[in-house]
DNA sequence: TACGCTCCTTGACATCGATCAACACATGTC
DNA sequence: GACATGTGTTGATCGATGTCAAGGAGCGTA
């Protein structure tokens, strides 16, 4: 609740939250709760489409993956985001989806979603928010791969992790990345060599800072001086992987 | 109520679904048409939102920017498609829509469609369906961008564009790109340089043919072998860009 | 302790694709 | 025709990042 506050007064997302999702769908809508651990599958691609999923706590990674045996982790979500709007279109999930930490999800089933929409107009428009959401969500992954080398993806991929940490009322100047730098690498579009160094460029130039504990616990000094060092990389790199604007 | 949600639920919409679109809007909402030209704009980012586009004919893209002036085409949307998804969440629309070719798009306030939602369970399933199946092309190009090498990307990106033909009903072996090298190369992540090496090696090895007149114009003699291409690409890179399925 | 396992780091080297540069082609204008 | 402009191709070169290899660190278990 003292999170509720703290984000109610950083952020705008009183009138379009994520906070809603879970207080509206608990309140509207019959709702199976789930605890998962790591490496918990929530669907698996192909499955039939069904429910719908909330994250109420957890991270989890969405994983695509395609006939020729590719894979690649296409999405990260957190608490209030919504799994499964994949599966949607085909009546199919289209990629699986795992959890990357302890987490608890409530699962609703799409049809009571759909019925329950019909009468509540807030209802229906969360939905569209969330979905739109997970599609702009899409449209900055592409871009961060499409035009950022390798250092500074994985600096843009700390910030977007911190802000949606930001986003929810959590601290956001210290990451714990549920991920092995081999995934992180498979969202990113690299090796785990390439993270690897990346990241140690990154605590070198000071932008992040490594705990002497782990390797996957880190905190975020400055967000501007991320930001900075992305600037820097895309000037510096020129016009690298960033021919001209469209 | 209930049933007749059932009955869109179960219905087939892999066959005819875009084609619903078109239909079931013109019927439902007041809409107002469109005609656009090479270069003109649906809408741009951070304008308000409040229209929702309906491609009725020709080709489009959209573009993504950030405020350091990265920019990235990260969508291409042909008949049936919608257009505006992106500034449901925000309010805003997070990206340019961009014609590229002559077309007619159609027009619909969103708050028509809330409205008419509400009471057309079959409106609200298909706008349900046409945000799923955005999330899910978003996921393929980031599993595009990230897995494959750039003679496959493109590879991909010209199956891809038949494949969007042809769930069309139009002729799917004959392809006019009405973009440059450089979108191209902006759209897969790459310089227009290697956009048009690949094209060379591409129509070298058969897979696709250029035709005497334009540099736009291509025939695909086989999808099969396209397929093949990215196989072989995928495997002689051993696992280039695919560092362990995650 | 010793072992086995996964994860991570670091170095040396190779290579794909970006960069830079030159030219070809088409179109439009004067 | 001469010229400018936008587009596409091709070659030479370089660099960022992938690849390969070795070893270290953490952690559970016998």
């Amino acid at each position: 609740m003292t999170a509720n506050l703290n984000a109610t007064l950083t952020q705008e997302d009183s009138t379009h939250g994520w906070r809603d999702d879970l207080a509206v769908v608990q309140q509207l809508l019959p709702i199976t709760r789930r605890l998962v651990r790591v490496g918990d599958s929530i669907y698996e691609g192909g499955e039939p489409f069904d429910h719908l999923y909330l994250i109420n706590s957890g991270q989890f990674k969405t994983v695509n993956f395609t006939a020729d045996g590719r894979g690649q982790v296409v999405g990260l979500h957190f608490r209030g985001d919504w799994l499964g709007f994949d599966g949607i279109a085909d009546q199919r999930y289209a990629c699986d989806a795992i959890a990357l930490d302890t987490g608890e999800v409530w699962s609703v089933r799409y049809i009571d979603l759909l019925t329950a929409s019909t009468s509540s107009p807030e209802l229906m428009r969360l939905m569209h928010v969330a979905m739109s959401r997970q599609i702009g969500r899409g449209s900055d992954c592409l871009l961060s791969l499409g035009t950022l080398p390798a250092d500074a993806r994985v600096a843009d991929f700390i910030k977007d992790w911190a802000q949606a940490l930001e986003e929810r009322g959590l601290r956001a100047d210290h990451i714990t990345l549920h991920m092995t730098r081999a995934e992180i690498g498979n969202y990113l579009g690299m090796t785990l060599e390439s993270v690897s160094r990346a990241l140690r460029r990154l605590a070198q130039c000071g932008v992040i800072r490594f705990e002497e504990k782990g390797r996957r616990d880190l905190t975020i000094p400055s967000v501007d001086a991320l930001n900075g060092f992305i600037r820097t990389a895309v000037e510096q790199g020129g016009s690298a992987r960033m021919p001209a604007a469209a």
